[in-house]
DNA sequence: CCAAATAGGTGTATTATACACATAATAGCT
DNA sequence: AGCTATTATGTGTATAATACACCTATTTGG
């Protein structure tokens, strides 16, 4: 009880840091030119697109300024488009691009293999609690106070 | 099923951001000049100091040299201490600093409230088992193949 | 005794991140 | 209508985490 290897941030952590290096080992290995945190991106744009900066910024817990950074790099790519939006300037809006989209079986591939992996020996039920937890683990620290 | 939302590296890696957060903010209010990863590091070396540069690299799943830098910025804040081994004088013994151990019940507390805080609603039982998942992804991320 | 392995560190580069500030556009009050 | 406050986005700049390629010192094993 003593031990800080015995609380849940120390295995979320480790957890988390071991998804994404696998998920950019396996990334690079399809030469796949897209970061972790570039894919964490394009996943809730694949899900909310078309969606604002802002809107982004607030979904990944991010800085608006982070956003647009990572917008850029995306655009760059060919991954994502910007399209100012007619009904309010200051607005732009999101797109996945047609490369973003055929990319992303690949990836998606890739993703659901690793979580096969790291699934195995663990029930539904298990998974189910576990996810259950962490949910209420992150609603608890939004709480304010 | 077929949204990201669903799966456990996102609730992962969003509760990971979190604990990361909320620990970075705790430590600034209180004056504590300590990053998360930092303070990951510190807690590995209370565990199992004194240490090697190498056998630190292990236990964070960092590269060498990563663990060399944070050991600089450390050992420049006056909370880490480098000894040579006498028995081997290429290994560099890695212990904490009496001002380190002092600094520790007060980082600990933050750490705890922060663990409190989170787990509010979630019984012990829930808790071992996401735990336990965790340990068996993290075992299984970790096998080779 | 020397070649291979091991431990640590430097040089350098990349990525993620955000704060302070700047700019443009809309909304809302009088 | 006209001006102020608010909102949306982007830039400048700085910092932290990270690791690869390479270097040096030391030990080890035939």
């Amino acid at each position: 009880m003593n031990s800080f290897v015995e609380k849940p941030p120390y295995w979320i952590n480790r957890a988390a840091f071991l998804f994404r290096a696998e998920l950019q080992r396996a990334f690079a290995a399809d030469g796949i030119d897209i970061t972790p945190e570039e894919w964490a991106l394009l996943m809730v744009l694949n899900e909310r697109a078309p969606a604002t900066v802002g809107e982004l910024a607030e979904l990944t817990l991010r800085d608006r300024t982070t956003v647009t950074r990572f917008l850029d790099t995306l655009s760059g790519k060919g991954l994502v488009a910007r399209t100012p939006d007619p009904n309010d300037r200051r607005r732009t809006m999101i797109t996945l691009s047609g490369e973003a989209e055929q990319l992303f079986p690949r990836m998606l591939g890739h993703v659901e293999a690793m979580i096969g992996r790291a699934g195995r020996g663990i029930s539904r039920d298990e998974m189910a609690t576990a996810i259950s937890v962490l949910q209420r683990l992150i609603s608890n620290l939004n709480e304010k106070g």
